[in-house]
RNA sequence: GCUCCGAUAGCUCAGUGGUAGAGCGCCUCCUUGGUAAGGAGGAGGUCCCGGGUUCAAGUCCCGGUCGGAGCUCCA
């Protein structure tokens, strides 16, 4: 008998050459109909597998993630089934599970088109409904090769096997696939999917090689869980901060200015200026000095710094100034060192925070710009601090409160991974890296605060703290970084003179909070839907006269407003309908509704965005308390 | 950069070989309104640029420019 460990602790019994299915039957009849794949000692696996000897094993159901994954594995290989059933002719790439869904590469000689996906969808449900096992079939290198005798691109994978690694093939009903597994029973347990676009990819994602057509898709176990992610797809759409930054006139690009360079509307420059002058103060609060450093510099400056050895791809070119090159900078680091080696330190001055909303320019190819996120041109909260190595801990844990006070303002909850020593370049000795994600951890750790590691994710002159932010939607952001950095104070030759009255190196610390204000607006776009809260809005109230009787009354009220710092507008057009709509539309955080009744009394009717027709009179001098009180408290809603 | 898709009024888009269209926005006039579009009239186009095919090109072909999707998540 087989010693089998569930995940509860208990023990079960079960004869020798029993597969995952068996042990889930042996639980319970009612989990042996919901099973969709196992994992034995944490491995995930087909029902079908046997155990070979003692092992812990569970049973993954429609609920685990991880057998989400194994669905969608399967999808793919029903997709590549429906495609090569239409177009036996297709040659066949990968075909895994990704985050959302899944996605195959076909080698064929056209791109497919919208309406062949549509064909590929309903063939797809017609194999889901033969419900064709998947049957699972170790198999010899040669056996393989003549398999996929006609398969070019299966072929070149199966030269990367070694002698003593385990074929696996997969079939389901007339489609075979080389295929590590695992799958769902069968092509029936696909009920919900759907495909979602096709696209150029490269085999191998080598742009060197031939590109293949992707077809990306999903699937789930229910219906209600398709339809959530569609409808959050639509969303995402609807979110879409290009889309929003044209009807909200917050920014725009121009091909004559150049792709993946902004120009910031006046109504964009507000949001933007909000939040530097809300950084700012909070930095000033946490010590930081503000420096500002050239655009433009000697491209020597990049020499000492390694960037034209490193990063020259991601640089402009180089300006010939009277016979001198110029570069514009990709990153402030080389601006902040000159700064401080412009006299000599003393570990009296440390911690020196510097600080500069720099703005930097890089290459980007052409093809990966997108609206704000992806840009040539952007602005960083750049920071750079100079340290005793005694100092990073402190360091870092002032820069977690930074963190938090920024994000938690925005209305964003977070995740933290610290990178470790990339497995290839890296600049330093390995007692350097461990000490370094040592103080790093035991600082986190001392705080109490979660986080995961991202082994090997490390810049290749120091480990790095990354920030993730979760939206509103519930999508993933690149947020604050906190990078040590072992490469420049050595290549600039940094020093600080001790207690000792020695020459030392002092450690510098990279951080940026939103990372760059192009990037972060955008994001800020997507994450509010364009529904900023009262302190972001460039408009903060809408003041709208019932009829032109009360223009004189209702504009007195807009400059009660201004006086005292809030953004306020007339409404004077068209009727009070099309006043009322037209700020919706512009999502002004609230209306100020006058007619006989408030003018007379000096009162509003206060209507606030997303609100309806709930409403509130008010005393004018309450309300305009009421907003400043909500702006400087920066209230989120 | 590469593959595919696209480019027509300020915006969103229809028009597929024969007189350039709609909705919204904009302008003017009327209406003076009580909570998500009051009514009427009007202006506005080098159909991205260059070349080709054709009696005839917004439409078909070639080249370019710009924009979009994708190109990392290893059978």
């Amino acid at each position: 008998m087989i010693n089998v460990t569930l995940p509860d602790g208990t023990v079960l019994e079960v004869p020798p050459d029993s597969s995952i299915g068996d042990v889930a039957a042996a639980i319970g009849p009612g989990l042996a109909k919901a099973a969709v794949a196992g994992q034995i000692d944490g491995e995930t696996v087909d029902l079908g597998t046997k155990l070979s000897g003692d092992a812990a094993v569970r049973i993954l159901t429609e609920r685990d993630d991880d057998a989400l994954a194994v669905l969608r594995h399967s999808a793919a290989h029903v997709l590549a089934t429906a495609v090569r059933e239409l177009r036996p002719g297709a040659g066949i790439g990968f075909g895994p599970a990704i985050d959302d869904g899944f996605y195959y590469d076909f080698d064929v000689p056209e791109p497919f088109t919208p309406a062949d996906l549509e064909i590929f969808e309903a063939k797809m449900a017609d194999v889901a409904k033969a419900n064709h096992p998947f049957e699972r079939r170790v198999v010899s290198l040669e056996e393989a090769r003549a398999l996929f005798a006609d398969d070019p691109l299966k072929l070149e994978r199966l030269e990367e096997f070694s002698e003593d690694e385990v074929i696996t093939v997969y079939q389901d009903g007339p489609f075979l696939d080389l295929c590590r597994g695992p799958h769902v029973p069968s092509t029936g347990s696909l009920k919900h999917f759907k495909l979602l676009s096709g696209a150029g990819a490269y085999w191998r994602g080598d742009e060197k090689r031939q590109m293949l057509q992707r077809i990306y898709g999903t699937a789930f176990f229910k219906k209600s869980q398709l339809t959530e992610h569609l409808e959050r797809l639509e969303e995402a759409k609807k979110r879409d901060h290009r889309v929003l930054g044209r009807e909200l006139d917050l920014f725009s690009t121009d091909p004559r200015i150049g792709p993946g360079l902004i120009l910031w509307h006046p109504k964009g420059a507000i949001i933007r200026n909000e939040v530097e002058r809300f950084e700012q103060e909070l930095i000033l609060r946490h010590g930081y000095d503000l420096v500002y450093t050239p655009h433009v510099m000697n491209e020597r400056i990049f020499e000492i710094s390694g960037h034209l050895e490193n990063f020259k791809d991601g640089m402009f070119g180089a300006l010939d100034v009277e016979g001198v090159a110029y570069r514009p900078k990709p990153m402030n680091c080389p601006g902040h060192i000159a700064i401080y080696q412009s006299q000599q330190r003393s570990y009296r001055d440390l911690p020196i925070r510097m600080a500069e909303f720099g703005t930097c320019y890089r290459y980007e190819r052409s093809g990966v710009l997108h609206g704000m996120l992806r840009v040539r041109g952007f602005t960083q909260d750049d920071a750079h601090i100079f340290c005793t190595p005694d100092q990073v801990p402190g360091e870092i844990e002032r820069l977690l409160d930074l963190v938090d006070e920024i994000l938690t303002a925005f209305g964003y909850p977070y995740a933290i991974s610290l990178a470790t020593k990339p497995e290839e370049k890296a600049l330093g000795t390995d007692e350097q890296w461990d000490t370094a994600v040592q103080t790093l951890a035991d600082t986190l750790e001392s705080r109490g605060v979660e986080f995961e590691y991202d082994k090997g994710g490390g810049a290749f002159y120091g480990p790095k703290l990354d920030f993730k932010l979760i939206d509103a939607i519930g999508r993933e952001w690149q947020g604050p970084t906190v990078q040590l950095d072992f490469n420049l104070p050595d290549r600039f030759d940094l020093e600080y003179v001790g207690e000792d009255n020695e020459r030392h190196r002092p450690v510098m610390i990279h951080r940026v909070l939103v990372g760059s204000m192009e990037r972060f607006v955008g994001g800020l776009i997507e994450h509010y839907a364009g529904a900023f809260p009262i302190w972001l809005a460039p408009e903060q109230v809408r003041v709208l006269p019932i009829s032109e009787h009360f223009l004189d009354s209702a504009s007195d009220f807009v400059d009660q407003l201004k006086a005292v710092g809030i953004r306020a507008v007339l409404a004077d057009r068209e009727t009070l309908s099309y006043r009322i709509r037209d700020a919706e539309m512009h999502k002004v955080p609230y209306m100020a509704v006058i007619g006989e009744r408030e003018a007379e009394a000096g009162t509003v009717a206060v209507r606030k965005r997303g609100a309806g027709k709930k409403q509130e009179v008010i005393d004018r001098a309450e309300f305009v308390q009421q907003v400043q009180g909500e702006i400087e408290s920066r209230t989120l809603d």
